[in-house]
DNA sequence: GCATGTTTATTAGAAA
DNA sequence: TTTCTAATAAACATGC
């Protein structure tokens, strides 16, 4: 099969959304939020494929960011230079890896239209959980959950042999929450957007975003 | 001008 | 088929 000379991984599409890539970034890092430069460099780094046509993936990706609540922006602060915000996830969205338990509130309220992910539609009914895999957690309202600001712990990265990824080498071991768990392909990605359009839970940390509107992901596998 | 964000529109595919 | 999802393009708004 080596087809000399051709692709190898290299041009191969990574099986996973740019929600997913972009969760995978950010949980990635020890503070649990990136700027956006670093979730590019992250993806880059790791998936030879987006080391091109980086004006049209990169548009998607803003696209993504901004468009799913599931995502927010964090200020920086004085002591972190640079431009933009930092990019975390929703408290909601953060922990659906490897927790499967907790239980789900029984909020939820038809209130509206929304895409088809409000978190609602997630914690509510049992919306759908595509392959079978089932998102884990959806928290109240945690009060503790892995917020995005520096005090973590670990950090820690993965460093697995797949195809289309490349590894750089830092394996560091015991990642808190990232999966860890079993099939979800080596970073636990399972993610997706979830909502938008809710209106539940608060959100927590310094997001720029006042209140209202809540975000999830839900699992899905892509392949 | 470029980087970062936000938002709307269109489309291909998969799912129901 | 219709619905849902993700990718893509593009207009536009800020801030440096
Ligand atoms: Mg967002």
């Amino acid at each position: 099969m080596p087809r000399p000379g051709r692709n190898t991984y290299s041009d191969q599409k990574p099986p996973y959304s740019y929600i997913s890539l972009t969760a995978m970034a950010i949980q990635s890092s020890p503070e649990k939020m990136l700027p956006l430069s670093e979730i590019y460099k992250f993806i880059m780094d790791r998936f030879p494929y987006y080391r091109e046509n980086t004006q049209r993936w990169q548009n998607s990706l803003r696209h993504n960011l901004s468009f799913n609540d599931c995502f927010i922006k964090i200020p920086r602060r004085p002591d972190q230079p640079g431009k933009g915000s930092f990019w975390a996830l929703h408290p909601s969205c953060g922990d659906m890896f490897e927790n499967m338990s907790t239980y789900n509130l029984g909020v939820s309220q038809p209130s509206s239209f929304k895409h088809p992910f409000a978190i609602e539609n997630i914690i509510a009914r049992e919306y759908k959980m595509p392959g079978g895999l089932a998102f884990s957690t959806m928290q109240p309202m945690p009060a503790a959950y892995p917020l995005p600001n520096q005090l973590t712990t670990v950090g820690s990265s993965i460093g697995t042999g797949w195809p289309h990824m490349y590894s750089s080498g830092m394996i560091d071991t015991a990642t808190p929450i990232s999966m860890a768990s079993s099939e979800y392909g080596a970073y636990g990605v399972p993610i997706k957007p979830l909502c938008h359009g809710g209106q539940t839970l608060p959100a927590i940390p310094v997001p720029i975003k006042p209140p209202s509107a809540v975000p999830s992901l839900a699992s899905r596998l892509p392949s």
